[in-house]
RNA sequence: GCCCCCGUAGCUCAGGGGAUAGAGCAUCGGCCUCCGGAGCCGUGUGCGUAGGUUCGAAUCCUACCGGGGGCACCA
């Protein structure tokens, strides 16, 4: 009996007793679904629900008469085992070993599919992340949201959801003159001008096409600058997908700001604006009412000379996704552009859509790196900023990834290279990693002693140790923390899960034996928990999947 | 000044209004005749402050304090 199950089951018993008047309720007013949750303390049995105390009120009754209600009524549905009031109001349950036990085959059965639900089917999301402009490696920061985009991707396809990952770079304007600039500043050997690109990666590109073009630095400076503004792009951008590449992200489409230019796209969005009745004209310029959405000022879109603001773009951008056929349009950004927010929520309104259903702005905050108790700040690769490139050199794919992925990307974090960087188990990835390999050589010791887990034959009661329980509820738990980190947008939530789970695992591994030792026979138990391993592995596998994190036989 | 995020154990962080607030690390002490000791068990300490909402608040609201980030007719 899982606790989607089980929560089904008080559901049921609920509208039966309010049916036959034993709780004086309306039957529209009960919830559709019923919170149960894993009890923090052993006694208070396998599972524990709340809902008398919810309840109480409207139903007019104290909250343990209602509960007593339930609980002689919940005593009878099959599968539980027990059921008793406690403190305020709390249904404490246990479940039959046998109902609980049920759960290790079909986890087998479902593999790859374990955790997955249909929540977001039929929807088309659009999810926008890392967006890093071409003139430069991939920072820290961009690092962060490409672990954790790629991964909120990879759970919300979990939940049925159809999902576009997207990368939107900026090929066009005054980012990428100064570029250029920098450019050819580096190949002729000049300082960087004010406000330019700086870094040895620079001056490795402008090298790099030196030694395809030698005859560059002849040109005239207007020449030269375009042919390294064109060259140097390609050449940066092709360095940023490839590491990222290496990271294990790759994205869908990778969209050029430059072609919103050139199609029209820009213009057509502003006229749309200017229709959708939120923009008015002041001082030659033309406003977004942006303060409608909390703005704390109103923002130009048309400066006074005509030429649009890069708000028109986003505007013509926003529009883009929505017209391939995006029903929600999502974007990851940093904490240095909170300030976006709200100015791209009122232009989603000045389309005519409702910014609460087809927009979502993830902000995440920042990422430092720790060595010896100290922030690094050198990179040798660009100078100052610390890259995707740097992290993953010292720390390798699986650990960045997860050490990315495992806080919540409302607090700014601080990775520590002394931790990541060890294999030993203060390193949280490795103590998942080695839960997997573990539960992978016992398997493989099974089929060397020619043993398998148990078939058609299985009897989910020999589970019936409290390890074995305690591991079977914390693999229930899966597709409850697949839903609340894809509604969320938490990916964080599969980490801590997954090492609550290798914990969880851990102890069973210690106290129960599963293959026969020396001289014994094999008997139904060893299979039951062959299957029992067989299950834990398959979960465990299935959550690192969903982080992009590899799954190690052997470590 | 205004806006966003954070403040939980010595450290790094979990905690979707519920019961006695958790995990790892660090400290100290235990556990290998046989499945991977990269493991397990035990050990002390804590919700920034003050109010409010609620049967019940780390969680929601307000104010203040502390840390980080942002406030362009730049992108």
């Amino acid at each position: 009996m899982t606790p989607e199950e089980l929560s089904a089951s008080i559901v049921a018993v609920l509208r039966d007793a309010v049916r036959d008047g034993a709780i004086a309720l309306d039957e529209a007013a009960l919830p559709s679904a019923v919170t149960v949750e894993r009890p923090k303390v052993r006694e208070h049995g396998d599972y524990a629900t709340n809902i008398a105390l919810q309840l109480a009120k409207r139903a007019g009754a104290p909250p343990r008469e209602l509960a007593a209600t339930l609980q002689e009524r919940l005593a009878t549905v099959d599968g539980i085992a027990s059921v008793d009031i406690a403190g305020p109001g709390f249904l404490n349950i246990r479940v039959e070993a046998g109902a609980q036990g049920v759960l290790a085959r079909s986890i087998v059965d479902a593999g790859d599919a374990y955790g997955r639900n249909d929540l977001g089917a039929g929807h088309r999301i659009n999810l926008e992340f890392v967006s890093a402009n071409p003139t430069g490696p991939v920072t820290l920061a961009s690092t962060r949201w490409a672990a954790v985009g790629d991964a909120l991707g990879r759970v919300l396809e979990a939940t049925g959801a159809e999902v576009t990952r997207e990368y939107y770079f900026n090929d066009a304007g005054a980012q990428i003159d100064r570029f250029g600039g920098s450019l050819l500043a580096a190949a002729q050997g000049k300082p960087t001008p004010d406000g330019g690109y700086a870094g040895a990666y620079m001056l490795d590109i402008a090298n790099a096409i030196l030694a395809d073009r030698p005859d560059l630095l002849d040109l005239h400076d207007d020449e030269a600058l375009k042919v390294l503004r064109v060259e140097g792009v390609a050449r940066m951008w092709e360095e940023i997908r490839q590491s990222l590449h290496e990271l294990g992200v790759d994205f869908d489409v990778y969209f050029s700001e430059r072609t919103l230019h050139e199609t029209g796209a820009v213009e057509s969005a502003i006229e749309r604006l200017r229709a959708g009745g939120l923009t008015y004209t002041a001082a030659g310029a033309l406003w977004l009412r942006s303060t409608s959405y909390g703005d704390d000022k109103d923002r130009v879109i048309v400066r006074s000379n005509g030429r649009p603001t890069y708000i028109s773009v986003d505007a013509a951008y926003y529009l883009d996704k929505r017209a391939r056929g995006f029903d929600r349009v999502v974007i990851m950004l940093g904490a240095d552009h909170h300030g976006y927010v709200n100015r791209y929520r009122a232009l989603a309104a000045g389309f005519g859509d409702d910014p609460d259903q087809t927009l979502e702005l993830l902000i995440g905050q920042m990422v430092n790196l720790v060595k010896d108790g100290a922030p690094v700040r050198m990179s040798k690769r660009a100078g100052t900023v610390i890259t995707l490139e740097d992290l993953v050199e010292a720390v390798g794919v699986d650990a960045a990834r997860y050490a990315l992925a495992r806080y919540s990307v409302d607090s700014s974090i601080d990775i520590d290279l002394d931790i990541w960087t060890r294999a030993t188990s203060d390193n949280p990835v490795f103590y998942v990693q080695y839960a997997h390999a573990r539960l992978s050589s016992i398997l493989r010791n099974a089929s060397d002693l020619g043993l398998a887990p148990a078939g058609d034959d299985f009897d989910p009661a020999l589970l019936s140790h409290e390890r074995e329980g305690d591991l079977l509820r914390a693999l229930a738990e899966l597709p409850r923390i697949v839903s609340a980190a894809a509604e969320l947008r938490e990916v964080h939530r599969i980490a801590r899960y997954l090492e609550d789970l290798a914990s969880t695992f851990h102890r069973f591994y210690d106290e129960c034996r599963v293959l026969p030792r020396g001289d014994e026979p094999p008997e139904p138990l060893h299979a039951a928990r062959l299957l029992l391993v067989q299950a834990t592995r398959v979960t465990l596998a299935n959550g690192l999947r969903l982080l992009g994190v590899s799954a190690p036989d052997r470590m």
